[in-house]
DNA sequence: TATCTTTGCGTAAAATTTACACAAATAACA
DNA sequence: TGTTATTTGTGTAAATTTTACGCAAAGATA
């Protein structure tokens, strides 16, 4: 631990400066089959009570933001997702009543099934990314820089798959990508390309399905999703 | 303002529990034509006075994270870039002596002729990317990673532009590629696909070179910049 | 004028992307 | 049992882009 800069007071720790306070909050996306969605939390005390708000809290002095996030987002709605992505700090002067305080954003990607809060009595709910309520602080804001950290990571990382369950159809899979970047493939060339790519496996369960022809299912490859990042290193692609 | 989340006592601003306390740091890159570089400060102080490391400093209560790095770039080095780009927050718990210190990491790119200090009697300097010095705290983590940041960004942002003079040669630009994504790329396929984005316009200034043919004399073109982003975004690249 | 070095530019082959068309699988229903 | 509706799987040809490579052009130097 290192050594103590405070001086701890009968009003409390003491610094020679002000100091702002830090807070992490986490955008948690999650994946119906049609809309892509984030899971909120109803406010439970001042300020904003009553007001749907990102999971998120105070930093404590023995843990890195990443720690931070993750026990905030366990405490708040029992996720525990793979990893959280930091995509950036909000820090305006007046963002929060309570004070000076800014919060470094993250955001999450789950599979909804494996969500176990969230839909009981709890005070988490889903809401659809595209008719969100009007959040507390300034977290309309960070949501809106989550989708475009999500957009952009979407080309680099294996972001979908985490929204996914292990086994999925090429036309959900084909959904989700249009729903993160807002545009329409055409569905022959979208399958081709990723099978071409090599990040997925085409598996041998039967699936099962209702009301027409059943998609073939398949499997985020992370081999061949290592491979995809060698090659496209190489490339002349600027 | 804010109401006031701290009480004034003789030792100190007083807080209900301790906080970190939170800086910027910035990687300010340049080109010398040949190699990416980057501008470090000698510090005076303790700790690690002596030592080579990134300019940067403590948040104040009445900026955001984005100011303080502007101010504390103005105040150390004289620099006032177009832009600072957030890249990551460093937050071990352990990384600077003094006590519990976060950062928030901003990247910035300079036309080195531009940069007033940093040649005089000052005490900053320039230093290859591939040579550097053992820096103090973190700030060789904090520079892998703004690498990679810019890496990221070359391919969504004008990036290069901001490194080169306002009229600049293709193999110089390819250069600069070349330095940033750790490739080579073929001399005419290069030319090529720029001139062809639209993001470059020949200029008619004569060329001043020596020793062999010289290049033809280009500009950053933000128009056609503008309208490659919205084709490439409408593309069905995934 | 010949030589050296680097830049500018063209071209053909290879690979990829794009736009469609059509067959196949299943449920629902006459 | 066939027929229809809906969605998925697959092939193909044209258009476009990428890749590899060669040669001429523009200075500087001797």
């Amino acid at each position: 631990m290192n050594k103590q800069d405070y001086i701890k007071t009968a009003e409390g720790y003491a610094y020679d400066y002000p100091r702002a306070a830090v807070t992490t909050d986490c955008v948690i996306f999650g994946f119906d089959g049609t809309q892509l969605q984030v899971l909120l939390i109803e406010r439970g005390v001042e300020p904003y009570k009553g007001h749907w708000a990102l999971p998120g809290g105070f930093l404590r002095m023995d843990e890195s933001v990443e720690e931070c996030a993750f026990r905030e987002l366990r405490e708040e709605t029992s996720i525990e997702p793979e990893m959280l992505e930091q995509f950036g700090v909000f820090s305006a002067v007046n963002r929060d009543p309570r004070g000076r305080v800014i919060t470094i954003a993250f955001y999450a990607l789950v599979r909804k099934e494996a969500v176990k809060g969230g839909d009981d009595a709890s005070d988490a709910r889903w809401f659809d990314i595209d008719s969100l309520p009007h959040l507390a602080f300034d977290h309309n804001d960070i949501l809106k820089e989550a989708r475009q950290a999500l957009k952009r990571d979407i080309h680099h990382q294996p972001v979908a798959f985490k929204l996914l369950a292990e086994h999925f159809t090429m036309p959900q899979l084909q959904r989700l990508y249009e729903r993160i970047l807002g545009v329409t493939f055409d569905r022959g060339n979208f399958r081709k390309k990723m099978i071409a790519s090599g990040v997925v496996r085409e598996e041998q369960t039967k699936p099962v399905y209702t009301g027409h022809r059943p998609g073939k299912l398949f499997s985020f490859n992370l081999f061949g999703y290592g491979k995809m990042k060698e090659d496209g290193s190489n490339s002349q692609e600027f």
